[in-house]
DNA sequence: TAGATTGTTAATCGATTAACAATC
DNA sequence: TAGATTGTTAATCGATTAACAATC
């Protein structure tokens, strides 16, 4: 909270104007969303007060990694009582945004948009679906989740009428490329892509969070095999050490 | 290839006996799946070889890192020639485990269980769903995606009589705990978990995946309201440079 | 006040990048 | 052979952890 001298002079870099989101590496924020969680569940188990250190055990990692992270941001805890849950909770929400309530578009209506739309996960996180689109005329009408699904060709002049902020993508793949480009064109600003394709994109004007489940699938069939090779070994010294 | 030097000393760490997935940091592993991806797009063009420096400029990445990532685990490339596309793809597929065809079920039939089972994502990677498990008698003896749903209580059994390698968990959250401990019991050594929260486990028996899209779109909400901000800045800036 | 615990700096660790000798 | 490009070592960079003074 001392930050008075940093008034002292006004040619340094300011700052103290944006009270939000300085510059953090994103390993630092890419981990907020877990704080969020873990706050989450202790206020869910009535907790109060929280020290770095019993967060951190909860967590599985360091407390000074959660000391560090939150200072990135400002003083969020007391010295020598923690950190109210509380009132964390609200500054992590305020950082992610979640009070923002940005609005969101879900383009395709195939399996995975309606397993989105119907979930709770926009919901929770204060992310507002105002419509879904797809090109199948047999689909456009109907509705998932309260969400009606809309012609492909009415989106251009959708985003046009309404503020939207985050195009899900559960199209196609061969799709992506072209009609985040538009997107970017008609002010949305940001893309959760599922398409499993990375999208080519000037990251100055548009956050793309490309969502590759088939990567993390493969990260798992890699450690899996690696177990089993692991056994093998283990029976393989086993045998090895009974001799001896 | 020079590892002749190795043999003089039988004491030494054995690394020449396992030709596969030597102790590899997680970061390098978990890039594996997205060299993976653009092989299949060079195959694909019908590229038969490939330099590091064309390999990151599609990637954006530095070429020393590719190859610093390949080399991990051997010489997949030639000097003055590059890599050759066929055999790099199958030595990725390789370590990956894809031609090992582990199989998998699915616990949980909801909309993301069945959005999973008719989705590739699990034939593109070699991965054998064998069966699907809910608790709703009604969805019991569906089918899916040519996958029959099963009950839950048959999970088990299945389990011992099926070489049952990862379950994929789309199932409420407060099931998650209790459900992964049975599988670890019954030999299961994956769990690609989707419930949101994640799973204490002994790492050294049974991986566990945690897919968290809750955090990827959080982190979207960040940056899309944090280019906003630029923008209000930037136009604030705009207009005080006007006047100067 | 004394004890506890943060905020913050310094030390360590690991990952990425650069450079270049080896070699195809 | 000369040119190209890898494999690999060394340098840099960034992220994590440890330590401790500040302070509630």
């Amino acid at each position: 909270m001392n930050r008075s001298n940093s008034s002292e002079n006004p040619y340094r870099n300011d700052s103290s104007d944006r009270c939000e989101r300085p510059e953090v590496s994103p390993a630092v924020i890419r981990r907020l969303p877990r704080y969020f969680r873990y706050l989450r569940e202790l206020i869910r188990r009535g907790k109060k007060r929280v020290s770095s250190r019993e967060f951190a055990n909860m967590m599985h990692i360091t407390a000074s990694q959660i000391r560090q992270d939150l200072n990135c941001f400002g003083g969020f805890g007391q010295q020598g009582y923690g950190y109210n849950v509380d009132y964390l909770y609200e500054k992590i929400c305020e950082l992610l945004g979640v009070e923002k309530g940005l609005n969101a578009v879900i383009i395709g209506a195939g399996d995975l948009g309606r397993a989105l739309v119907r979930s709770s996960i926009f919901e929770k996180r204060g992310v507002n679906i105002l419509a879904m689109f797809d090109v199948k005329p047999e689909l456009v009408g109907q509705t998932f989740g309260n969400v009606k699904i809309r012609d492909m060709k009415e989106l251009a002049d959708f985003c046009i009428r309404m503020p939207v902020d985050i195009a899900v993508l559960t199209l196609p793949k061969e799709a992506a490329e072209e009609v985040s480009k538009q997107l970017t064109e008609q002010g949305v600003t940001g893309i959760w892509n599922f398409t499993g394709k990375d999208i080519e994109h000037d990251a100055t004007r548009i956050a793309v969070e490309n969502v590759h489940l088939g990567d993390s699938l493969m990260y798992l069939n890699y450690r899996v095999c690696q177990l089993s090779e692991q056994n093998v070994l283990g029976n393989q010294n086993s045998r090895k050490d009974g001799k001896g």
